[in-house]
DNA sequence: GCGGGAAGTGATAGTAACTCACACATGAGA
DNA sequence: TCTCATGTGTGAGTTACTATCACTTCCCGC
């Protein structure tokens, strides 16, 4: 595991990925080359290319499916849909620190505001509604998602989304997780599954 | 409105287009490249540029948005916005032949299935949810959607997309009405609650 | 009906994302 | 130390997309 070998290639890794985004932030995506990247982190483009697939993977949405998706399951069965995966991301947003909001704050503008970026982030949503709709199914013991899994996952990614984008609108003022509450609960008291007003 | 000159232009732009749709169909859309779609056209490659921004382009998404919005608008104001926007794409739906549909099969599965396509797709959809978000909000008598507004939107949107994705899985065999009416049901009366499929 | 101007088109040349084939070098394991 | 897998660079190529310029064809005011 700490052999000099993977050691270098982590070390390589992380300098274009810091790299690529210093550029993006500095000039923009579309004014900033694979090339110009490469060079910037001392490689090849040709190695670029080995250790990301795309231009647009070099940004890296960090990955907290799994987490929120087995957060999910352990919540109770009675629980409407929504309101479950609405509770699980409060508690994943609870585990992160000041700084990492702030990270988290920085990135997604990025990618919220570069096309390129936005779409392919849409496209890697169908995977979070995927593993969302599994992890509804497994909280009622069921094996497979239903059709109505899969639409309360969509919906909920799509609260979810909704609400990174309201709330880099308001450039990160209020808390995130009180920007994500209030979009599960406008959504639930539309259901009737909440008081309205809030 | 009927010069020779636009309708040429009307001309070209349609056997760009249908020729495009041929060959995706018939040998996928990575296999097609822009010069073979010109070549088919009777264009140069430079032509199918200033007719289409760009490749993906070329399939047209067909746009029922401004109507959808319009009989979201008309709703009444006291009814769930899911619900609004269910009744409201019934109700267009209800204005599509046989014909018409099967033609919008065709080309959602070809969307679905193509990753550059699908990823086109899911950005346009961002285009879609403001104009619900304000249709909902008009319906309101306000004049600006608010925050509930959008995340109803998104969730809108993302049901409408589920069902179709849903209609394409089962390859058309039921109504798309029927579809995108357990879709919104679901969501509307919770995950679970509610016999899956038909 | 005709002549000036605008609009559509094509040829050429270029940029940038990505791929492939091959050769080289260096760290890992025997 | 020797071997070999692995990471890397070079170079050449494909494809989407853009910019410039010149040519043709249609439209419209006279």
């Amino acid at each position: 595991m700490t052999g000099l070998r993977e050691r270098k290639k982590a070390a390589t890794r992380r300098a274009i990925q810091d790299h690529a985004l210093r550029l993006f932030l500095d000039r923009g995506y579309d004014r900033t080359t694979v090339a110009d990247i490469a060079e910037a982190a001392g490689v090849s483009p040709m190695t670029f290319f080995r250790y990301f697939p795309t231009k647009e993977d070099v940004v890296e949405y960090d990955e907290y499916d799994p987490v929120l998706a087995e957060l999910v399951v352990a919540r109770p069965a009675e629980e409407h849909a929504l309101a479950a995966v609405g509770a699980a991301v409060a508690a994943a947003l609870a585990t992160l620190g000041e700084g990492e909001l702030a990270t988290v704050l920085v990135r997604t503008r990025l990618v919220l505001r570069t096309p390129a970026l936005r779409a392919r982030r849409s496209a890697g949503e169908g995977a979070t509604r995927d593993l969302l709709a599994g992890a509804l199914a497994r909280r009622e013991g069921r094996e497979d998602a239903t059709h109505a899994h899969r639409v309360a996952a969509a919906a909920a990614v799509a609260a979810l989304t909704t609400a990174l984008e309201i709330w880099v609108d308001e450039d990160g003022r209020r808390h995130l997780a009180a920007v994500v509450d209030e979009a599960f609960g406008a959504l639930l008291d539309g259901v009737g599954h909440r008081a309205p007003g809030g």
